[in-house]
DNA sequence: AAGTCGTGGCC
DNA sequence: TGGCCAAGACT
């Protein structure tokens, strides 16, 4: 088939079977695209459409943002992940207002420079709000276009053969369009576990003789295992850390939290002192001397249970141990946030640490 | 260039 | 239930 025949039959698959999202249509600006792109990343539809909504009810346009405190936006973000993408979401807010006038390049290396565009998001905005020629390639288009060419490379490794193959298929004329249409294929019919191949606007075509079906331009249907594409390496597997939490409570009844560093896990989010988290298990004297007060004289008690959560590369074990502040706290342990529960809801809390405050008021 | 970086849903 | 995966970026 064709390039422009598969092109056309895509994007015939596009208009009849085009999901109503918020960020199409009339709000494709670039900010609503480059907020629901970055937002998109590695996270589902499902989860960013509530998200994206009362992010843009709160900051309409790109200067609103700009003008926001990080740590507004890292409590917006919490429970989405990956939080360097909300600070670099707000730095690169501030670098469009003051570098740019507030308005977003439609420059594909221009748009690389910014915090947080990559390749794929670069080229996602092109397409998508400014209506131009560009080759994205996300894990949808690695799949649909590893399965069409029956690519043997390992991915995403590999993916500079699907961007060249994107670059034959990507039409002048709805680029957006297209772009977003084989995104849909890849989660809607292209999918990772059942591809639905009869569904496929690249399934096999009816032969004029007789109705006989003759083989589409799909390889990886016509090899029939499409679900063996694309090709991935083996993953490593992922160590168990530990980390003893410390729910120090002050005579008025505030709890202890404190800011993470800005860089690295969680960064920038609150969180409840604990011990390092580490593989090797904690012993009793190995843990009260991290406690995060002077002065030690604590009488800490275990919480029963264990925190259990994964992170993309290790799982975590959390043992949590109560302690009442017999005075109050001498100046500014580690830059202690003091707050009641009852505020809780104001602090950036990443998941995690919510997990953790639930054990607690539940035993 | 391989590791780091969250979370929830799926089977 | 534990591994896999999702509109990846950054170091």
């Amino acid at each position: 088939m064709k390039n422009s025949n598969l092109s056309k039959s895509l994007l015939i698959w596009y208009d009849s079977n085009k999901r109503d999202l918020p960020w199409r249509s009339t709000k494709a600006t670039p900010y609503n695209v480059w907020l629901s792109e970055v937002m998109l990343q590695q996270t589902t539809v499902v989860t960013v459409i509530p998200r994206y909504t009362s992010f843009l009810e709160r900051w309409p346009d790109v200067r609103a943002l700009a003008g926001a405190s990080i740590d507004d936006v890292l409590h917006e973000w919490q429970g989405l992940g990956y939080y360097a993408r909300a600070r670099n979401l707000h730095r690169c807010a501030r670098v469009v207002v003051e570098q740019y006038g507030g308005v977003f390049p439609d420059d594909e290396a221009a748009l690389k420079t910014l915090p947080g565009i990559g390749d794929y998001t670069a080229a996602a905005i092109v397409a998508i709000a400014f209506g131009n020629f560009s080759t994205p390639v996300d894990g949808n288009i690695i799949r649909v276009i590893s399965r069409l060419e029956g690519l043997e490379q390992v991915m995403p490794a590999g993916k500079g053969a699907v961007r060249m193959r994107m670059a034959e298929l990507v039409p002048a004329k709805r680029p957006g369009d297209f772009v977003q249409g084989l995104m849909d294929l890849g989660s809607m019919v292209c999918t990772v576990r059942k591809p639905d191949c009869p569904a496929c606007p690249w399934g096999s075509t009816r032969g004029s003789t007789r109705g006989s079906a003759r083989a589409g331009p799909c390889r990886a249907r016509a090899g029939g295992k499409p679900q063996s594409y694309p090709r991935k390496a083996a993953k490593k597997p992922r160590p168990t850390r530990y980390g003893v939490i410390f729910w120090l409570v002050d005579q008025a009844g505030r709890v202890m939290t404190r800011r993470r560093d800005e860089t690295g896990l969680l960064g920038g989010m609150m969180e409840f002192p604990s011990t390092p988290w580490r593989e090797q298990d904690w012993t009793h004297e190995d843990v009260l001397s991290n406690v995060p007060v002077a002065g030690a004289g604590l009488d800490w008690q275990d919480v029963p249970g264990t925190v259990r959560h994964t992170f993309t590369h290790f799982h975590l074990e959390l043992r949590i141990l109560k302690g009442h502040l017999s005075s109050m706290p001498e100046t500014a342990h580690d830059h202690a946030i003091w707050s009641v529960p009852h505020d809780f809801v104001d602090l950036a809390l990443p998941t995690v640490m919510k997990k953790v405050a639930k054990l607690v008021y539940s035993s």
